[in-house]
DNA sequence: ATCCTTAATATGTCTGACAATTGACTTTTT
DNA sequence: AAAAAGTCAATTGTCAGACATATTAAGGAT
């Protein structure tokens, strides 16, 4: 195996690319808004890629909205009002977006169940009828008033009824992510109003057909397996979900209906 | 000015990237879920393009989660169930939203107010109080049934009053996009579920404190201009608004708290 | 059979160059 | 003096070719 401009001994750095991400992600994040980023041939030498590499990763962060680039002008970093408050595109659990808004949340109520998939949650979840499940439910609180019921239901070669006894802080998601495995690519979240169940109104402490939010979600890995349907609850006011739209210039619409 | 490459005759061609975009789009989209597309150097060479420019075009579907790279393997296409149907993220109308998925929809109740901000708008629109804006009301038919109530707030130097007599098929968006002045960027879109106003139950024929789930947007121009409030009220069950949500690996926080 | 080597092929990255666009400045013309 | 035209430097857009690295499969040695 030969290696011709091998600086490092033969041990294998980490891709360019992804390193390239997280810094450029931070000084675009350490940029006023409206301000200008240095050329890329100049920026490029300081964060020790080639410009090629460069342009990749301002590519990926132009679609991601956050820069703006003209031609004969410069790279400008969009103003963060738009941005700053990820919305509900990024993956993040519900204790994440708390914590990022100062607020303090808490979980109650914990309540693992084992169950046997249904017709519909086998078919979601690829898995054999009767396959043992595994529902977690619990209410999440702030300022000691629940905001928001929680349901999760994974098959139990996934998540291990013990895997939840010790130090579980009321999201499933963080509990993957900080496991590893199995590696998470995104989630596919729909949203509903809905009026409260008695089941729920309970645990929200609310009156029964008061008026919710409901997210209703499918986890799946990169290997494109869905491990987790989730049904949340929001009590209104508490949490602000939005969504940034954007006007698809190249892509077309991707469908083939007669 | 001196043109070494110009191949057309002093004719400006639009950016090899846009184009692209465009072509690799259909090609993902015609290619079976699962397969690998053609190797780059000779992609590159079909589109026309040198793999460079290739690259920053298939790191942009990359982000969009449309294909997956691997070195040494090869680019495939992702399984489109995730993404067939787009989802809240582009920005489109309702009305193109119905047709994609064969849902004939028909505005009615159309109601065009002028009417003078008051502080709130003024302070998001960023006008002076009692600039006259325009307002649109109207409600959406499907099946002879109303399912949406939508109501659009705009400065009225943005959309005059006339320009919505003749032709107006109920999409303030629709009309924007078509006109391509001023150029629309992107909206970004809150969610909520709401109990019926009088004013909305009696346009959807409801109940009062009918649960309803409200889409709550700003539309701002690529000079990042806000220059559309709108409202949106929908019957729950004609309508799914789904989101996918990504788990971002490159990006920092993007915040500066304390 | 098992393990190692080798080769082929794919994406990842680098280098250097030129093209196209923009904005500021200078010059010329009116 | 004001407006128009030209010049120039800076910046992003694109290209060509090469090498690096990762993956897979085939073949050979043990």
């Amino acid at each position: 195996m030969r290696r011709k401009n091998d600086k490092d001994g033969g041990r294998v750095v980490v891709h360019p690319f992804q390193r390239l991400q997280g810094e450029l992600a931070d000084l675009i994040a350490s940029t006023p808004p409206g301000n200008r980023l240095v050329a890329e041939p100049e920026l490029a030498r300081q964060l020790g890629v080639s410009r090629a590499t460069l342009r990749e990763a301002m590519r990926s962060f132009e679609g991601q909205g956050l820069i703006r680039r003209r031609q004969g002008v410069g790279t400008f970093v969009v103003s963060q009002a738009k941005v700053i408050e990820t919305g509900l595109e990024a993956l993040e659990s519900l204790e994440t977006m708390a914590s990022k808004i100062g607020l303090v949340v808490m979980m109650g109520d914990l309540r693992i169940e084992e169950i046997y998939a249904n017709p519909e949650q086998a078919a979601k979840l690829a898995v054999d009828l009767n396959t043992p499940l595994v529902k977690v439910s619990r209410t999440i609180y702030a300022d000691k008033r629940p905001v928001a019921f929680l349901i999760d239901i994974l098959p139990d070669d996934i998540l291990d009824k013990t895997e939840l006894q010790a130090g579980f802080t009321g999201s499933v998601l963080d509990l993957l992510l900080q496991r590893g495995s199995p590696e998470l690519s995104n989630s596919v979240a729909e949203v509903h109003a809905v009026a409260a169940t008695i089941e729920v109104a309970r645990a929200l402490e609310i009156q029964r057909s008061d008026v919710l939010l409901m997210v209703s979600a499918q986890l799946y890995t990169t290997e494109d397996r869905m491990i987790d349907l989730s049904d949340s609850y929001f009590l209104p006011g508490y949490f602000k979900f939005h969504v940034v739209r954007r006007v698809i210039k190249g892509l077309r619409t991707l469908r083939s209906f007669a």
